[in-house]
DNA sequence: TTAGCAACTACCCTAATGTGTAATTGTCTG
DNA sequence: CAGACAATTACACATTAGGGTAGTTGCTAA
């Protein structure tokens, strides 16, 4: 049995293309291929689709929100993004609003049908500059969280205030007054560039110098 | 000119492997292998290596702390994880650590070369269980963050305080009195459990009701 | 050994935060 | 239509947070 396949695209000679390709090869059927994702939801449905190439510059609701609307109401469909935007913004909504792939639109037709292949066997295919996108995306934070230059007490002080504890009580668990936790405290903003508690909660998480839990 | 590779695998027979694999292509060149990673760093430095091969469990300090050193001293140069291990931790540590791709021992041969050149080519090859991992990750949490059941007015005032304004600020923005951000805070408050506002925006952030920026 | 720095303490003062109570308006739903 | 609820405002009160200034101790690197 071939997969069935659903190919949202608004570019009418991409989409004849793709569509052309993916029948050609045994593994795909291609049940549909439409120019915007408005009643994507619904088509998968209808069709009872096991697989989604999705454009994401469409007319109507992009193919972001399409994803979201598809993964709500069948989140067991796979969906594989195919676009032209490699801004980490499109890769990250996409990727959190369920995509299964992140493929590019210079990816050669052979590589595409391996990544097809890939994504219903489990696997999370993505162009190498997507891949190299996400790596950095966990490096990131990690490496300037050492550039606030916090002191092993600052640190603490200020995990505790990510926990949720007042001043008074920091003073209690950290076994110094509350007119040091004060001073702490005021250095960290320093250190941060903030001026006050909640943004250096906020910066904190952000850039990973304290972890949450 | 071919690039350089250094090997690090406590394996034996699977060095060896290695060696001749990598030795066979044209494009490589394997100018060292060690059973161990204690002086990584400095092997990188002594054979001007463009490229590194890394186990994860091996005798003296572990792969990832290999990783951290080499990447310290030559952040330039690339290093791609080779393990058994498919562990989340295993895996975010890593490419925390600065490693450029995570491959498993059950990627083949040719798969094993061709990742090498990718990642050679600016990109971040990973085998599609890593893949398909790191893609979870993205996901992860956001299911319980409409919990809450915040208004959109409760969750936009809660978005201006994550960003470090204070009630004032957050009272001209949105253009009421601070009395009313108050009593919406306080609500808002009540919502999340929570009972001041370094524990709201910790909260808030946690469970992405916000997104960061 | 002197200077720098982390860690700590104390006091004063202002501004910000958090709580309670109470009331008005508009919208949506049973 | 009545009741629920979001959004709004107001005021009073207590507590907390944050800034400035000034000082002590102990350790470490020049």
């Amino acid at each position: 049995m071939a997969y069935e396949v659903l190919i949202f695209e608004d570019n009418a000679r991409l989409r004849q293309s793709l569509e052309i390709l993916l029948n050609d090869e045994n593994l795909f059927h291609v049940a549909g291929a439409f120019p915007d994702c408005d009643k994507a939801d619904r088509q998968v449905e209808k069709h009872n689709a096991d697989l989604v190439v999705m454009d994401i510059d469409m007319p109507g609701i992009g193919g972001v929100e399409g994803v979201k609307r598809i993964k709500n109401t069948n989140p067991e469909v796979k969906v594989v993004m195919h676009t032209m935007f490699d801004d980490d913004n499109r890769i990250f909504d996409s990727i959190c609003a369920g995509a299964d792939g992140y493929l590019l639109k210079n990816t050669s037709p052979l590589q595409l049908v391996n990544a097809l292949q890939e994504v219903m066997n489990g696997g999370a295919p993505m162009s190498p500059f997507v891949a190299h996108k996400v790596f950095q995306h966990f490096r990131q934070r990690k490496s300037d969280a050492e550039q606030f230059n916090l002191t092993n007490r600052e640190t603490e002080i200020l995990d505790l205030l990510v926990k949720g504890n007042s001043y008074k009580m920091i003073a209690d668990k950290t076994n110094v007054s509350i007119d040091t936790v004060k001073k702490h405290l005021q250095n960290i903003y320093h250190k941060l560039h903030v001026n006050c508690g909640t943004e250096a909660v906020a910066k904190a998480l952000k850039h990973r110098i304290v972890n949450p839990d």
